[in-house]
DNA sequence: CGGGATCCCACTGGATACTG
DNA sequence: CAGTATCCAGTGGGATCCCG
């Protein structure tokens, strides 16, 4: 993994369209709990980390993957591939040839996922230092008391 | 819990204008390793709905947040407000009375993370349905196999 | 009221070995 | 190559009790 994923000016555009969207606040508390499991499900680490690896290296055969998302085992590889691929988040194609070959690449709902975590990743790369800084200092101040 | 968070239009800014910020490709792969430590760490299920809560209601004490973030045990409450604190994402008053009142509200830095994660949330909003229809065909996929 | 301390279980997730 | 299957340790997280 060399980088923060560079997501498509659309993908971008699209991200900012739904910034801009009327907060669906009017939702019902059924529904809400509904998002609540999907956002549980959708922001977890690994998946995260193959979203963005998928982002922006387009198309990868398994192998090649589990390379690039760094640390994860090839058990949770498997494990959040199938589902994502589930929720629709990304595109399984098998060759049936030997040995085997088969391809992931994000769905169009994915990349959409993917741009909607943008915001994040940008985050935590400009507030890295301002954290730490807190957390030198709460320690610190622990220590005293 | 009555909603998804209404955050102020100047956060809203904020997230906009990181979306436009240059994506920094050109990171350290060591930064690298601590802003996905740091989104690991951030993305937690809990902390994205304390800070949703906390964003939407400003400030909170312990046992009201308790009963506003859905099926938190007090013990995650504690530990993930501890968290926060250390990180500097929630500002922790604690008022000499007896019987003990303390507040919880967001710092600027974790408003920031909360107009962040807006987009997942909308996302998550407007994507439900989809989701739930990919699988569905997908449960059916498998059976007929 | 706002936690801290303990006990305990279920599940997550890693390592390893095997297979079509 | 792309998985599946098995085993096992660590820990996330709930329940309970207690204290200042």
């Amino acid at each position: 993994m060399s980088g923060i994923s560079r997501f498509t000016p659309e993908q971008i555009a699209t991200a900012k369209r739904h910034a801009k969207a009327t907060p669906p606040d009017d939702l019902d508390p059924r529904i809400e709990a509904l998002v609540n499991d999907l956002i549980g499900r959708v922001a977890d680490k690994w998946t995260m980390l193959i979203l963005e690896v998928l982002g922006e290296k387009g198309t990868l055969r398994f192998t090649r993957l589990g390379e690039l998302v760094e640390g994860i085992s090839q058990k949770m590889l498997t494990q959040t591939l199938r589902q994502m691929e589930r929720d629709g988040l990304v595109a399984r194609t098998v060759y049936p040839v030997v040995p085997p070959k088969v391809e992931y690449q994000l769905t169009p709902l994915g990349a959409s996922l993917g741009a909607a975590f943008c915001g994040v990743w940008i985050w935590a790369a400009e507030n890295l230092k301002q954290v730490e800084r807190a957390r030198v200092q709460f320690d610190e101040k622990a220590k005293t008391v």
